[in-house]
DNA sequence: CCGAATCCTCGAAGATACTG
DNA sequence: CAGTATCTTCGAGGATTCGG
């Protein structure tokens, strides 16, 4: 079933999920390292703390984009991946990344505190 | 120039400006409608603020995303119009659009407090 | 090791009123 | 019409502590 219109709503319930400070660079990071446990991914992701870091991924999994495998270890294991769902938005991310990389030097504007 | 690694402040830099409340918004209705008014915008953008819709206007274009013409008319009249840089994003943001409505119903948690 | 729970700060964003 | 100026609210996100 495909829609064949633009719905603001969902576009929204999407940025929603991805537009806050860390979530577009978690899928990027499970990206690339397929399989993460929990304490590299926040090291890989200099700067978060642990609390955002678990909603960020508490928020991915409750929307599919992330999977959580739970190991029944002491001391705990847990392993992160990217659902397939996760995994097709990729590409479009990569996108907007491309386009960032390329043009930040032009769009930058000298007032930082815009 | 071209750079050939993905710089994260780079990608920062870019998230910082589109990824608050209204300003992807703002780009897609602006690559519909070519040329809308400040009060046209408003209507359209249905729920923003006068203040939101110039702060992030101001943020677009102060980072050359977006062109601001002003007529020296009483009353006053004021364009506004993505820039050439501003269109080559609008693509990749269509392509997020499009996973998005393709994509939502599958990945929207029945928990929408997430 | 992987979190949950708590407290706190600060800025995004809304509401309202005013102006050239 | 197209903003600016204030005031206020609200929640994202940080820091810290605690627990299985």
């Amino acid at each position: 079933m495909k829609k064949n219109v633009i719905d603001d709503c969902d576009l929204k319930y999407v940025l929603d999920i991805i537009s806050d400070k860390w979530s577009v660079f978690v899928i990027l990071t499970l990206s690339e390292k397929k399989v993460v446990r929990f304490n590299e991914l926040q090291k890989l992701l200099k700067g978060i703390s642990q609390k955002m870091l678990t909603a960020s991924l508490r928020k991915l999994e409750g929307n599919k984009l992330v999977e959580r495998r739970v190991f029944g270890e002491i001391p705990p294991k847990v392993e992160y991946t990217l659902s397939s769902i996760g995994l097709s938005l990729v590409p479009h991310i990569k996108n907007v990344v491309e386009w960032a990389v390329n043009n930040v030097d032009e769009i930058k504007s000298v007032d930082h505190n815009l």
